[in-house]
DNA sequence: GGAAAAATTACCCAAACAGGTAGGTGATTA
DNA sequence: TAATCACCTACCTGTTTGGGTAATTTTTCC
């Protein structure tokens, strides 16, 4: 199964599975929702998903399909290898995470072995996700300052935003830039976009 | 003629294409320095063309070709529509500018138009092209700055790497805050990153 | 040749910021 | 029960930053 938001990448990606001759594509969805529902009425044995679609995303998507068929076998295929995407793809389940311009043998092979049950992840993005893990989380907490220093907010905004004092906010942006490794609020801005902790827009 | 970095995506939009009776694929290349070459070879009457282009990027080879082929009839078909690479593409002599959601017989359109001689922009994005020429454009200084204000640099340390004074570090933050209207330097990061006007990595 | 824009430097001042240290709460876990 | 962790607050200090104003030099353009 394919879901993609482009019908001209899932229509050429049809046609290079089509090619191999013990793949097939069942079914295809051009959003999350529509994945879901369709996921329900064709079970395929593999679906290959998009990270960025419309409405619900893909993440969302993984988990709402393997929360009720948690045998799903889902593989991401997306154009980004932004670290928290890939990372958070892995956590809700998805069980290979390849880029688009994949060549079409080792797509085809990451299908197969998925469906045997495999787990398989493509050196780069395991180097990624390894490097992810080293950096401890964020609280929901300084999730939320974050955010708001992505806004643009002072300190001080950012204070009456969460109903704390400045000093709480200084606090929390002092072990933020601990975490994310950087020394001020524009480099922990830039960072948190670029690893794709938060997405702009 | 079409230019995409990837594979599956070049042949469904292939399809597409070939699905008109009046329209044909006669070329296809993958980056831009393919997509000079083949030009030369091929003479197309109309260029798709991705932005994200591993090499030369798709402005650049838009440039390129305009420039031995002064009446090349180029459509930028991409994923994203950030202001700053809309306002470069036809800039550079892109004569319309698609996102690749775009329904089929929109594009079959276009390209019609655009093989006729015309220009021609969704209402969507020739909005943002004008929101762009509001801004006043940034001077080479100030984009020098700006670049290394996004890499976290201090004024101090960017007065260095310029061989300038803080002072007038600081002097030309002042006239791009402006410009930018944006009110410190994270938020200029965090805007110029959105609009496009620097990208990341 | 002269007007306009860009780039440069300078100085002052107030606000914002970052780092250090120190302590308190409540919830979870070993 | 003790330890850990997230969360919160406070104070102090020095640095960085941004705003205002002003002036010089260079470059660019008409």
């Amino acid at each position: 199964m394919l879901v993609d938001d482009h019908p001209a990448f899932r229509k050429g990606m049809a046609a290079l599975i089509e090619s191999q001759p013990d793949l097939r594509v069942v079914a295809e969805a051009g959003d999350g929702a529509k994945a879901l529902e369709i996921y329900r009425r064709n079970k395929p044995d593999v679906v290959l998903m998009d990270l960025r679609l419309p409405g619900m995303g893909g993440v969302e998507a993984i988990m709402a399909i393997r929360k009720e068929f948690n045998d799903a076998r889902v593989i991401v295929l997306t154009t980004f290898d932004m670290d928290e995407d890939i990372f958070r793809a892995i956590q809700s389940g998805a069980k290979s995470y390849l880029l688009k311009d994949t060549p079409d043998d080792e797509l085809a092979n990451t299908i197969r072995a998925v469906y045997e049950g495999k787990e398989i992840l493509p050196g780069k993005v395991a180097e990624r996700l390894a490097r992810r893990r080293q950096r401890a989380d964020l609280s929901q907490r300084e999730m939320e300052v974050l955010q708001l220093l992505i806004k643009g907010r002072s300190n001080k905004e950012i204070s009456v935003s969460l109903f704390i004092t400045e000093d709480t906010v200084k606090a929390h942006l002092k072990t933020l830039f601990n975490k994310l490794n950087v020394k001020d609020r524009t480099e922990a801005a830039i960072n948190a976009v670029r690893l794709g902790i938060v997405h702009l827009q």
